[in-house]
DNA sequence: CTTGACCTTGGTCATTACTCCAAGGTTTAT
DNA sequence: ATAAACCTTGGAGTAATGACCAAGGTCAAG
């Protein structure tokens, strides 16, 4: 078990801001000791990791959270729910790889018509593009 | 030339936001009228829809201040400062992309193994899903 | 010439995602 | 046994990106 100072160095996050997922509701320690430290298991660490991942890919928290409860209670819920939840934000991801190969397309062949050199912007095709638009 | 509300409703965006645009030192109208309206031109919207758009797709503000700077004064950069700007973001659109398409090849698993039914959920997780990744 | 729509500046407020601080308790190394 | 490093809670501050509001000026229509 991790204190969360270590927590934090493994996952390159500082303390406060595990402090911060677990006001957020995102991840909560897996024990505290006599003194109230918290303490943190394995699988705490890969929900850190999986929180930085998906956040660095675009999802707000709110998001990452949704995900998160993909966890489910088998108790409380069922094989239908849990595929509604994952079939709903599979469509949404698709239509955010659309929308950012969208852009990164146009962003290319900006980037391959620029000479890329030393010569002055001025007439650079990409800003001409960019003014075309 | 238009006035803010009208550039606004072309655009798809509040006053608040041009002005807001205009504070940030992104945008700035053509002129101004003798009772101190803003008159934008053509290129103002041009100008908007390219920051709208930019944005949309994730470049922050900043980023877009730098590439339309860089516009506005281009005889003092070159063009591989502007082509530099584009390539940085390809590649962490890039980035972006392939991790979306993980986290989308995790859900489709996990929708996969859940048979959909009334059953209870055990064991249907989007960490363990992107475990077995 | 009044009414309603629009504009101005200047200010505050909201949200997201942290980040830092204070005052104090705990652990560990020397 | 004491200093350094770590932890606690609670609260305040920050940056990005706007939204909203107030008090007042302007403009077009009836």
């Amino acid at each position: 078990m991790y204190r969360i100072g270590e927590l934090a160095n493994r996952c390159d996050v500082t303390a406060d801001t595990i402090r911060f997922y677990e006001k957020s509701g995102l991840l909560s320690p897996a024990a505290r000791n006599e003194s109230g430290y918290r303490l943190y298991s394995e699988s705490d660490k890969a929900k850190v990791q999986f929180i930085r991942r998906a956040k660095n890919t675009g999802f707000t928290l709110q998001e990452v959270s949704e995900l998160l409860s993909i966890r489910v209670d088998p108790q409380h819920h069922t094989c239908g729910e849990v595929k509604t939840i994952a079939d709903d934000k599979i469509v949404e991801l698709e239509h955010r790889i659309r929308e950012l190969k969208r852009f990164q397309i146009s962003l290319q062949s900006l980037s391959e018509k620029c000479c890329g050199g030393e010569e002055s912007a001025t007439g650079c095709s990409i800003l001409d593009a960019l003014e075309d638009n």
